[in-house]
DNA sequence: AAATTATACATAAGAAACTTATGTAAAAAT
DNA sequence: ATTTTTACATAAGTTTCTTATGTATAATTT
């Protein structure tokens, strides 16, 4: 998913928002390629968020009030920071708590084991 | 997702086919009717598998070559059962390793603490 | 006995969330 | 001087689901 070399396209949709409001969540503040590239080095390439998935999404999260937006100049580019919200952080909280446990029934109905791997 | 009372639907995409592969593999046999009461059961009604979800993907999992069906008249009713082909018993394999692989990628990701809860 | 609910299949329209492709352009590296 | 990396953006197409609709028998409830 977002061109991912692991992992089957089905498998991983709607995880995208998630991943990106929790890393605002412990960094503050960030621009949009600076996500894609802290997700992929996070990740060992695993999960490589495309730019057509990755812009739309933080569109939506602006529109929806979890995040605000910050320009700043760099030279003559332009950089776009995402800030959280605080509806954005409760927005966070609530659907890490939904993946949690959804990762857990899925875990018990699969009978799934998930220890050591990825040590 | 799927009629989901818990989860919100963006979240769990694409698992379907993997949940179903899995119950096959554990039952040898199965009709739709019974596959989406094992997971509503098996779930505590948190994940519940639509009619419009679930045909159409046991229809292509028969077309992929994972399943053959085998039709059982029960008085003047039908009853599809389906059942693990060769092929589809590897693709159950892989689509769990996959699953599994994936679920502590983002359990690193996303820093979750995947005990207690659900207990 | 009649009405409702549960069983059991199926398809079709519409929505959501991606992938893939395309576009623009500056800065850095080769 | 050319290629790669950085940095934004949108649009068409695909997949996978939701919601709606259709058919029909068996069991349960009123």
């Amino acid at each position: 998913m977002y061109i991912c070399s692991m992992y089957s396209s089905e498998l991983i949709k709607g995880t995208l928002k998630t991943i990106i409001l929790n890393l605002l969540k412990e960094e503050n503040k960030m621009y949009g390629y600076e996500i894609t590239q802290r997700v992929k080095e996070l990740t060992s390439d695993k999960i490589q968020i495309t730019e057509g998935a990755l812009y739309p999404t933080l569109h939506a999260l602006e529109k929806q009030g979890d995040v605000i937006t910050e320009t700043v100049n760099i030279g003559k580019r332009v950089r776009k920071y995402y800030i959280l919200t605080d509806q954005g952080k409760k927005t966070v909280s609530e659907r890490i708590n939904e993946l949690a446990d959804f990762m857990n029934t899925m875990r018990f109905l699969l009978d799934l084991d998930l220890t050591i791997k990825n040590a």
